[in-house]
Order: C-alpha cells, then structure tokens, then sequence
DNA sequence: ACTCTACCTATAGACGAG
DNA sequence: TCTCGTCC
DNA sequence: ACTTATAGGTAGAG
C-alpha cells in the first residue's frame, strides 16, 4: 500500500521535489529496483490492459512477467544503466493486518472472478482475474532464473524490498531507488525513481526543505498519512497531518497533546492498537545487505530456457540476445 | 460554503507493422 | 507520428 | 495457504 496520499500531497505541497527525466539522463548511474512491483506490473499490463488473454507456455506457465523482464532489460542496457532487482523476503510481523486485508480482498475477486465465468461476463472475468493474480513461486523462480541468463544482478532482501533498495541508495551502492510505491522516501533513499517509459525523480533532500521537516518527523508524516504497519489516526489526513507535526515536532507530542485536549481528542480518534514506535523503528532500521547474485550472459541457456522450455519464438529470442551482446560486450 | 477524509472503482508494458 | 494487434 | 501498488472521483461529515 505504500503511503497512502504521499505523491498527491507532494504534488500539492512540494512540487519541486519532482521533476520529469529523460531515460537518457540516467545514462551510467545504477539503479536498485522493486522486483515484486515490477514483475506485478509486467504480469497485470501484459495479460489484462490491453489484450484480453493470459501469456503462458503449453504447461500453463506465466510468461507475461518475462517478456516484461526483457523488455526492461534491453532498454535499460541500451541506456547503459546498471540495474539491481530487489525481491522481497519475509514480510515484517507488523505488516500482518495489511497483508491479510490483500489476501481477503484477493479472495474476494477471486470468487468474484468465478461468478463471473458462470455467467460468461468477459469484462467482469478480466477485471476479477487481474485483482485475484499473484506471482506464485514458479514465476519468481522463472524470473531469477531468466535475470540470472541475462547476466543481471538480483539480492534476496530479508525483508522488505523497499528498505533495501533505500538502504542501497544511501549507502551509496546505487544512484537510485526504483519503486512505484512511495515507502522508498520513508526508509531514506535520497533519490527515487518512479515510471517505466516516462520516469520521474523524486529528491529526499528537497522533500524535507518544501516541508519543513526533518527525515524523522517526515517518518511521522507518513505514518499519520497511513502506511502498511500501523493504524491511522481517524479524522486525520494529509492536511491535518502536517499540520499537527508542524506544531507539535513529533508524533509523541501529538499523541501527548490529543489525550490532555478534549476537543482535539473528540475530533481525532487514535485506535486502541497503534504500534506507531514499531513503525518509527521499522522505517529508520539499518537494513542487512546479502551479497548482490551477479551473473554473465548465456545466449545458450537463455536458448534453451525461453525457446524450448517456455514457448518462445526463436527468431525473437535470437534477435533479442543479438541486442543485449550488442549493448553488453563480454 | 468549504475543506478534508474515507471509500469506491479503475488501472498498472513494450514493440512494430501498417 | 499514431493506432492497434501481438507477445506465449 | 498465497508476496506488488497508485490515481481519480465523490459522498458526506464537520
């Protein structure tokens, strides 16, 4: 879920922190990326936007997230920009109520999904079937598997993708944070990058100063905005948000402020549960870093796994090594 | 009259032939 | 340059 | 048993 409103109040209250970028610009510099965000986007746009059907191979294998992976991958090498997919690893123990929420909704669709085959609704079969899809372990095996014979580099995360790829950025490893979803800019990354075809960098630094904020109260921010670990405040949103992390510097003034005030206390309602410290700690933890899986190209696995294993067509996969060797001398 | 939140629904890629 | 079908 | 997100519109509370 990511931070709910964060890129609506950035556009509204902070506007210089994003500005457009040329993938041309982004020529030499190294980008650590979400894998999961990716690979959903490369599934969903690929099987449900545009056409109607779902991409596999004759045993019924997903296929649509590795077209997505060397689309991707030939734009990037053409670029010349070095790129680090980041998978996640064991979701957090706060992250629970979120995640059980997602698999609530998934089911939902799902049925909704079979209705909808009952009563031969192709629109509504679409529409569930794209809401009821998840990259099952097959397909990321796939992927690591398709990343590893384009002689790409990928990192198992322990946990949370975003964190690492924050991490990396502020440590310097990488030059960006890739990611759809704004948690990047909680966990720290300097600079992220959001966007496929047409990218958009957004600036930590500048972030903080068109808010007036320190990284910690920007943390705050987010959590009154709503993130994956914690509860909202009800009744406060982005505006109020703000706000009240002016006035009071930080979250436990807030809270301090809302129980001795009545009238604030009437007006916004902290829920019984609210773990806001865990998630402060989650947002700002240094992040283990596993060591990058870096590989060469293969033309003959890449051969035998797209062609033979998955359906491909020989001339594209042909033409497409012919490119990345291009681009990618060894 | 107006601001703000909460909730709902919709959407998410890239290539190339013509 | 744009649209639209196709990618497996 | 199941691991990704946001944007946009709008009703309705305060």
């Amino acid at each position: 879920m990511g931070i709910k409103n964060l890129m609506k109040f950035l556009t509204s209250k902070a506007p210089d922190c994003i500005t457009p970028i040329e993938i041309q610009n982004l020529n030499g510099k190294t980008i650590a990326k979400d894998a999961y965000i990716s690979l959903y986007q490369f599934l969903i746009a690929t099987n449900f936007s545009k056409s109607n059907k779902t991409l596999s191979d004759p045993q019924g294998n997903p296929t649509a997230h590795l077209i997505g992976i060397l689309n991707n991958t030939l734009t990037y090498a053409k670029n010349n920009i070095q790129v680090i997919w980041i998978f996640d690893g064991i979701a957090p123990n706060i992250k629970q109520g979120t995640l059980d929420k997602r698999n609530e909704s998934r089911q939902k669709n799902y049925e909704m999904m079979q209705n909808a085959v009952k009563e031969d609704d192709v629109k509504n079969i679409n529409k569930h079937a794209a809401r009821s899809l998840y990259l099952t372990e097959e397909s990321i095996r796939d992927a690591k598997m398709l990343l590893k014979y384009l002689g790409q580099r990928w990192v198992d995360a322990d946990n949370e993708a975003e964190a690492l790829c924050a991490q990396m950025c502020k440590s310097g490893v990488v030059d960006y944070a890739w990611s759809e979803d704004m948690d990047s800019l909680a966990f720290g990354a300097p600079k992220m990058l959001r966007g496929n075809k047409s990218l958009t960098e957004i600036s930590l630094e500048k972030v903080l100063s068109s808010l007036q904020l320190t990284h910690n109260q920007f943390i705050d921010l987010c959590i009154l905005l709503g993130c994956d670990y914690c509860p909202t405040i009800k009744g406060v949103g982005q505006v109020t948000a703000h706000e009240l992390i002016l006035k009071y510097k930080n979250l436990d003034s807030i809270l301090e402020a809302l129980s001795s005030n009545p009238t604030l206390n009437k007006k916004y309602t902290v829920p019984n549960e609210f773990p806001y410290k865990l998630a402060q700690d989650f947002f700002s933890q240094e992040i283990n870093q596993n060591p990058i899986n870096k590989f060469v190209v293969s033309p003959k696995d890449l051969e035998d796994f797209l062609v033979l294993q998955r359906a491909f067509s020989q001339a594209k996969v042909d033409k497409y090594i012919k490119s990345l060797l291009n681009y990618n001398p060894q």
